[in-house]
DNA sequence: TCCTTATATTGATGAACTTCGATACAAGGC
DNA sequence: GCCTTGTATCGAAGTTCATCAATATAAGGA
């Protein structure tokens, strides 16, 4: 379990960061640049916990996996494994922290 | 100028979205996944309109450029130019926005 | 045990990205 | 006109990324 680093980076009068604060945000952007992604992200909020067997998106089950790992090293996502299948939720205080760092 | 669109994406019971609105999301999300533009709208973010001169974070100028204009394609920035120098601010409802779609 | 099924990992390929040096452009001063 | 200066664009090099097929892993059922 990650702590997430809750900094403000791009709301006016945002302190400057620190490199390290910068690269935890890149990071944590860079996993939601993509639309493959966000698209699981979406469908993850909208469905709440979702089986990964529910989140292919007209790439292959390789590249849903891949895709997943990245969700899940940038902390905005946790899976909870029952037998074979796992389910992936979002992590809600890791976007939340996200809106944050935005101004939100 | 470019309409911003405000969609939800990430807070819990989002709906789900058009394939428009996944990708449109994708490409300003990637705009803010990079350290060095992060830190260019940090900058922007703590001190308002700045003259390009002062947005080199260790990169060339030719750097500094390239990033300016993905900024500006994304539309998290606006440019003024005044004669030979060129001023850059953010466009707080284009953040504004993306803090909305993540549920801030 | 063997077989099936769901997910993860590996390895390769092609595309996209970051970066730079060189060059172009544009504005002001001479 | 020419020169200087700030910014943008071009072209190339190296890196990272998304994607897939093949394979591995792990769990359940026969």
């Amino acid at each position: 379990m990650k702590k997430i680093a809750t900094v403000s980076c791009c709301a006016p009068g945002s302190p400057p960061l620190r490199d390290r604060e910068v690269a935890g945000l890149a990071t944590r952007f860079k996993a939601l640049a993509d639309p493959t992604r966000l698209a699981i992200v979406n469908r993850l909020a909208a469905k709440g916990e979702t089986c990964v067997c529910e989140l292919n998106f007209g790439v292959s089950q390789p590249t849903v996996s891949h895709h997943l790992k990245v969700l899940r090293e940038a902390g905005l996502v946790d899976v909870r494994r029952r037998g074979t299948w796992a389910y992936y939720r979002l992590v809600p205080e890791a976007l939340r922290s996200l809106a944050f760092a935005l101004g939100g």
